[in-house]
DNA sequence: AAGACGCAAGTGAGTACTCACTTACTTCGG
DNA sequence: CCGAAGTAAGTGAGTACTCACTTGCGTCTT
């Protein structure tokens, strides 16, 4: 690896690391630095600003995950298979990177504004799912929405719990009992 | 309303909305006395400090939240009609004062950990709730965390989406919808 | 092959500015 | 007239970012 672009990764994971421990707002580009084991001014060597850092580790990450579930859905057929592939994919995120989810959880109120509204995110890939199985008569009528909302709901609010210390089990554990939860809440109303 | 009371209110009601618009941090106490009206300096006649501020609008509102869901719990029999009478109570918090609710939402994570470990919270509450129903057989056994969390998952994240835009239809109208689903998760799996 | 050269990458003290909070003073209500 | 409430102008601790300079490294010339 050039030298440019290991000095890169190292500023890239420090500040993750410590954005999802702090906040955005708490880490100082003193922090950053330090935590990468290089200057302050060195940041500035590959980010314009903190903001621009933030944003560009924020959607590089989101979009990659929304082409990694788009993927995975894309190879299985029905609903309940779907669901259960993302629902996977989130728990996996979780463990293998638990600063990444974190952050993304973290910023994305602020940073959501900021990218094209047309932009492929994860909300965009579940309710497209969603909105497919309504078609095809897989799930009663509803509201495509609603419905994208309990399933991030169902998968979100879990893991915040975990990181809050309040669910001791891994989340690759609970994906089985989540998307189960997903598939239940889709295709049991009338509405 | 004594001059001290209205003030402290003013000062109250002004945080309470930048607070939910733009975070505690981007919010200044210059932003909170211009929205209020007074000056900078009055804020300090009324709060030890901007933390304490934020600690006291978020306890006393977190609590009694708590309180009255417990109340209105206390008033059913069975889960079903105590998961749908919570769950009508946070669709009307939000409806009635979005700000409050955005800002509950926004803060909790800091602010929770301040918060003695056996205060009655609405985490709690719904909690003893659903771990009674699983004690007296109204729904199969299975980790009372895991099904706390898919209960909040499934009324905060179709508030949130709501918050984003994302969401049309006014909360109050969901809240059958949302306790339906709550219910057919807690109850489907055999777990 | 060896030194000169150029340039990206790195340094860290300095700069301009913001922000929570204070202070010295004034106003108001009972 | 007195104490609580309010004001306006500070104050100092931090913070993101800059800049003049140094270092490391590949390349060109002879």
């Amino acid at each position: 690896m050039p030298r440019a672009l290991a000095t890169k990764a190292k500023i890239e994971t420090s500040a993750l690391k410590l954005f999802a421990e702090k906040g955005v707002d708490q880490t100082t580009t003193r922090d950053i630095a330090a935590g990468a084991g290089i200057s302050e001014g060195a940041i500035y060597r590959h980010f314009e600003s903190k903001d621009a850092m933030v944003h560009e580790l924020f959607s590089a990450n989101y979009l990659r995950l929304a082409g990694e579930i788009d993927e995975l859905q894309g190879r299985e057929t029905g609903l309940r298979q779907k669901l259960a592939a993302m629902v996977r994919a989130f728990c996996v995120l979780y463990e293998e990177d638990p600063d990444m989810f974190r952050f993304l959880l973290l910023v994305q109120h602020g940073e959501l504004r900021k990218m094209p509204p047309e932009a492929r995110t994860p909300v965009r890939v579940v309710r497209s799912v969603i909105e497919d199985a309504i078609q095809r008569g897989e799930i009663p009528a509803q509201d495509p929405d609603v419905a994208n909302a309990l399933v991030f709901g169902i998968v979100l609010q879990p893991a915040l719990f975990k990181v809050y210390g309040q669910i001791g089990q891994p989340m690759t554990a609970l994906a089985g009992r989540l998307s189960e939860a997903c598939w239940l809440t889709l295709s049991g109303p009338a509405d």
